[in-house]
DNA sequence: AACAATTAGATTGTGCACAATTTAATTTCC
DNA sequence: GGAAATTAAATTGTGCACAATCTAATTGTT
């Protein structure tokens, strides 16, 4: 765990009316969230993959041989979703299971030479996503850091919550 | 639908390479996403509903007797996954569908007086998600706008892939 | 009236997402 | 060295999410 700075929380939570959908912004998020997963559709439908093995294999691209455990941690996915959709990609041929030598409780993800060309093809697909985020009009920059922030925020207070 | 400008779109997709996990917005706002489920569940686990229950009951909280599709227009989503969601409401004793006797290939949602009380129940039970926000120190009116903007030209950009 | 086209929901099948439990391997502590 | 605690994956069960398909009702056209 990062960010314990030890800056107290500004206040607890509270009874509130509740907010129309509009103005909020964990909606806002959450269809943004589907609204990602809808244009990313085509591009990925050429690497035959979904978002989510599209992601894994990012982490895999970037590190080669990790452990499901690491890539769970990247991508804040427990076992019981990472299992069954490493098997999907292993039954399409993008992937090698295997237990781990010196610890076997371990299962090594290892990349396989489908695997790596599919790195190679997914940079010569024509992607829709950067466009889009850049005719939306917001900074890239600082609209990252203040996703990545709002969603710190809000796995400090999931954990705090008990 | 909104925001039909005419402006036209700056540039077509292209090859790239391939960004990593933490530059990318889309990883950005799918984490939030997963965060604010975990940061409301507490809350909702209250109310005995689950995240996507709560968008519905909201939708509703804002005006009673809507037919599915009006629903599904509202929060983005399809029968397929409105259908069984809503029978689980009705299980619950919190919603009642009845086909409209005007257009009876409609089926209208009403909420039952159990469903009005849990409005009342949601508002004054404590809501961790907005003291996130806050924590997060980012500007809500600001943030939600570029959300919402993102969310947009990401529907045009998948409206217009083909 | 009659028939094509459209529309609203429901159904089916695949694939996440996660809580809770289980199994097996490893580490810790004595 | 051996029992207890911890850890890594897998499994099970519930609930979205959506494409594709199906059924039935409505609308439009002639």
């Amino acid at each position: 765990m990062r960010a314990a700075d030890g800056k107290a929380m500004t206040k607890d939570a509270q009874a509130q009316p509740v907010r129309g959908l509009d103005e909020q912004i964990c909606f806002a998020v959450y269809s943004a969230a589907h609204a990602f997963n809808r244009a990313y559709r085509p591009f990925l439908a050429e690497l035959g993959l979904t978002y989510p093995q599209y992601l894994v294999m990012l982490v895999l691209w970037e590190q080669d041989g990790q452990s499901v455990k690491a890539i769970g941690e990247r991508l804040m996915l427990d076992s019981g979703t990472l299992t069954p959709l490493l098997k999907r990609l292993e039954g399409n041929g993008l992937i090698l299971r295997k237990r781990g030598r010196e610890d076997e409780r371990q299962v090594l993800v290892e990349l396989t030479e489908a695997g790596r060309v599919l790195h190679e093809k997914a940079g010569r697909s024509a992607n829709p996503v950067p466009c889009a985020v850049e005719d939306s009009g917001v900074p890239p920059a600082r609209l990252l850091e203040e996703v990545r922030a709002l969603r710190e925020a809000l796995l400090r207070r999931a954990a705090a919550e008990d």
